[in-house]
DNA sequence: AACCCCCATTAACCTATGTTATAGATGGTT
DNA sequence: AACCATCTATAACATAGGTTAATGGGGGTT
């Protein structure tokens, strides 16, 4: 009895473009049928290795991932972390081979596709691709955004602008309830998100803790004041609306569908 | 006498694309067209303020500027160095406000056009838009890599590898002559792109004087061994591939242009 | 030619964060 | 119920890089 629905998206993909965006049934069809191929994955497993030949495209359905670079004698630099509804290897089209690997922090369920089928995408519903893209450059706004804590926030405050981070993001595909959710990351992991040493890492989150900002309980992590903790964080209103849907996708999507219909 | 050459193109955008693609005259011709509005800015002049709506989207022609973002105390970061050939706001379309500044660092020399323009790019000249949609692809592979460096290199090791980005880039659209080019940059711009104070960035590159790897005079700056420096600041050879250009790009643009042929 | 501003340079000192080491939780496996 | 591997937690110590401050050079401007 697992027919698909129609109207609302089952998909974390579908969740968070609907967010932002209507679609059209061909449209939600066609997401569907992208997502159809799920393939399942244990905890700390390479969904893609850096260095080589990417495979497919791929979407993240359930659990978490991280994009990571690694330098030759072993220092790591987590890029990003994948959240369910992010997409792998978007323009892999257009790459040889990756620059960074993709490895699983859970048990993990994901989509796979040909990277012929995003060249489709983009011919028969440039609205979707569109959308897609917009994806892609918010992610290139997370990494700079990193890149900023990094590069110039203390720890303190790089380490509260990331949890921040998650918590909107993980909203967006309704994994947050009451400034509480699972966090399924090591200490080292965030170390090497945050470019800090792993004890440095537990000073930080104990800190956070006294101060009473957060609550850490296993893989349970608990904010109680957001705002206080984007206060610490720095954390930009300008980023949140980028996070946001801006009014404009939905009148460039159109305009664009527009002139299609009158140019053809 | 300035009349439009059809087929060496003139601008640094043009010759950037055809280092790793071949333009047919009709896209070459569109190229030259969005680039006909150019404006002249001085130094130290803002393209674009970080929280304010984006205007018009616009190439770099002559010159360099800086994309950075800045925290409300005034720490900034440097996020990338736009050099000539670069585009700014290629997806402003798709949002609000800025949520970076650009600032000329020269005297510069910008293209202006629409957003819109894009729009009309990706139904008119879908090769050209997966061109410029992987040198945005390639842009957020830099800023990756340089989220690396400020995270997990030492300062040399950062400095060198900046060195050996830059001399890479402006090489693509023939700035460098025998190791040697300009770097219009002053010492704290070096710092808030590595993430260092000036000071340190100062004794860093004292440092690569001294063992003789770089060479600095005024704004020249001499590379006496790529190779070397490269390997101080573990220049990655996948980082290299994936700057120059992918065999792939031709095949799936050549699918693209049958599929749509075939197709309409 | 005196003035000014910006920038590079260096020294002396300081601190945020890294390193090493150890002990204790936790949870899965036999 | 003992074992093992991972992970968290903390203390003690080390250092890369930050801060402050002072000096001098270069290129405009009056």
């Amino acid at each position: 009895m697992t027919r698909a629905q129609a109207n609302i998206p089952s998909s974390p993909l579908g969740r968070k473009i609907t967010s932002y965006m209507s679609l059209t049934d061909e449209e939600k069809n066609f997401l569907n049928e992208l997502e159809r191929n799920v393939t399942r994955h244990g905890s700390r497993s390479d969904l893609l290795q850096q260095g080589e030949r990417y495979g497919c495209v791929r979407v993240m359905r359930k659990g978490w991932a991280i994009r990571h670079k690694a330098l030759p004698d072993g220092r790591r630099q987590v890029v990003n972390f994948v959240l369910p509804g992010d997409i792998i290897g978007f323009y892999c089209n257009l790459f040889e081979t990756a620059d960074h690997g993709v490895t699983t922090l859970t048990p993990a369920e994901v989509a796979n596709f040909q990277p012929e089928r995003i060249i489709e995408l983009f011919k028969l519903f440039p609205r979707l691709a569109a959308a897609l893209a917009w994806s892609g450059a918010k992610e290139e706004a997370i990494i700079a955004e990193r890149l900023l804590s990094v590069g110039r926030r203390t720890a303190l405050e790089r380490t509260a602008h990331l949890i921040v981070e998650l918590l909107r993001r993980l909203s967006i595909v309704g994994l947050v309830e009451e400034g509480r959710f699972t966090l399924p990351v090591t200490q080292e992991i965030l170390a090497d998100a945050l470019g800090l040493s792993i004890v440095h890492i537990n000073r930080t989150l104990r800190r956070l803790r006294d101060i009473g900002l957060i609550d850490l309980a296993g893989q349970q992590i608990t904010v109680h004041d957001v705002k206080q903790l984007a206060s610490v964080g720095q954390f930009d209103e300008l980023y949140l609306h980028l996070i946001q849907a801006p009014k404009q996708l939905e009148h460039a999507l159109d305009a664009k569908s527009d002139r299609k219909r009158a140019g053809d």
